[in-house]
DNA sequence: CTGGCACCTGC
DNA sequence: CAGGTGCCA
């Protein structure tokens, strides 16, 4: 009936897989921007078959989704040996469960804005809500993914993941010739050549920090409910806890507090958001980004966006990528005009003019 | 507690 | 030089 259905029946899909369940949630572009959600730098393990369609792999499960006439249909693909009886009523209800909370559904972006405008000019001016929303993902994977964005970039990185995954995780199925894999798990990965052989996989010096990382956490911890009781702790607490992990700086434990440990309120500080409080909220332009700099900034932010400052970030972070490559015609809107007459700056005025030559050039 | 530097690759 | 971190003066 639905052209969901059309594609689906056109995947070329393994014996040993089979379609576990599918479902439909109607939802507005505004609320959930697929492409800069599942894209943007929060997970690297999804894949765009064409303009609002993508394909990635969640626990057991490959999940084809796609969104069009502002409704999500998805549906999950896994292993025959994965399942477990049940019956068509308890998988509708647990796939539903799983992508509700992935994206986490019950929080309402357009609410959000209406907040971060109280106490942000750009957002009553400049930063329209974009879809952008912060997933809910799994701790193990989020940690090892963010381990590896250290100097790195998003090519890369998921091409390193997407290694880790048909190295050591468990293959699901193979759809349209794509093989596809489950994350590794910590056993998985407590391999005494680990870092041999993410050396040889061209990890550089990551490859280290992940078996140091994995040694760490199957033996000092030892504890399968780790990164539950850490949502449980206070941030300041459990980001004390992500820090003693080889590898894990300020910035990856932020990420791993917002993105799968449910702190919305924290603001990881890379060098863009770093560009973006110097450029768009006069912050002091020191050239390092040391402690106490990464502090004052994700403090600011912080304050300026509570709650769920993480997600503010998320949308603030699409929109500088966005302003300064694809959507031209925002440059040209009133809209963005007026709001950066009201963060007059010399440095911001150097930055559109910039970003305007970059355009006049194509 | 702070600044400075090496660290692996690849585009 | 890329969406950093560890380590050492």
């Amino acid at each position: 009936m639905s052209s969901t259905t059309s594609l689906l029946s056109s995947f070329v899909v393994s014996d040993n897989l089979i379609q576990y369940s599918s479902g439909l949630i109607p939802i507005s572009y505004t609320e959930l921007n697929l492409k800069q959600t599942l894209l943007g730098g929060q997970s690297f393990r999804w894949v765009e078959q064409s303009p609002n369609e993508f394909i990635g792999v969640l626990k057991s499960y490959i999940i084809y989704l796609q969104h069009e006439n502002e409704n999500l249909h998805y549906t999950f693909y896994t292993n025959k040996s994965c399942i477990i009886d049940s019956n068509e009523n308890d998988r509708q209800n647990e796939t539903s469960r799983i992508i509700h909370n992935y994206f986490q559904l019950s929080i309402k972006l357009h609410d959000l804005f209406q907040q971060w405008c109280k106490s942000d000019v750009r957002f009553q001016n400049g930063l329209i809500p974009t879809g952008i929303r912060v997933l809910d993902q799994d701790p193990l994977e989020n940690l090892i993914s963010f381990i590896c964005s250290s100097n790195n970039n998003v090519q890369r990185i998921t091409k390193m993941v997407k290694q880790l995954c048909i190295e050591y995780g468990k293959e699901i199925g193979t759809i349209n010739g794509i093989v596809y894999h489950q994350f590794p798990t910590i056993d998985e990965l407590d391999k005494s050549n680990l870092e041999t052989r993410l050396r040889e996989l061209n990890f550089g010096y990551r490859a280290r920090y992940i078996q140091q990382a994995i040694k760490y956490l199957k033996y000092t911890i030892n504890d399968i409910t780790f990164f539950d009781r850490l949502k449980s702790l206070s941030v300041k607490e459990a980001r004390a806890e992500l820090l003693k992990i080889m590898g894990v700086g300020r910035k990856v434990a932020d990420c791993v507090l917002l993105m799968s440990l449910g702190k919305q309120d924290v603001v990881p500080v890379d060098t863009h958001i770093h560009s973006i409080a110097v450029t768009h909220y006069g912050q002091s332009k020191k050239l390092q980004l040391n402690t106490t700099n990464y502090n004052a900034i994700s403090t600011f932010f912080e304050q300026l966006w509570q709650p769920f400052a993480g997600w503010a970030q998320a949308a603030a972070f699409s929109n500088e990528l966005r302003s300064i490559t694809t959507y031209k015609s925002i440059i040209q809107s009133t809209s963005l005009k007026r709001s950066i007459s009201s963060y007059e700056t010399h440095s911001q005025c150097k930055l559109v003019k910039r970003e305007k030559k970059l355009l006049s050039i194509k």
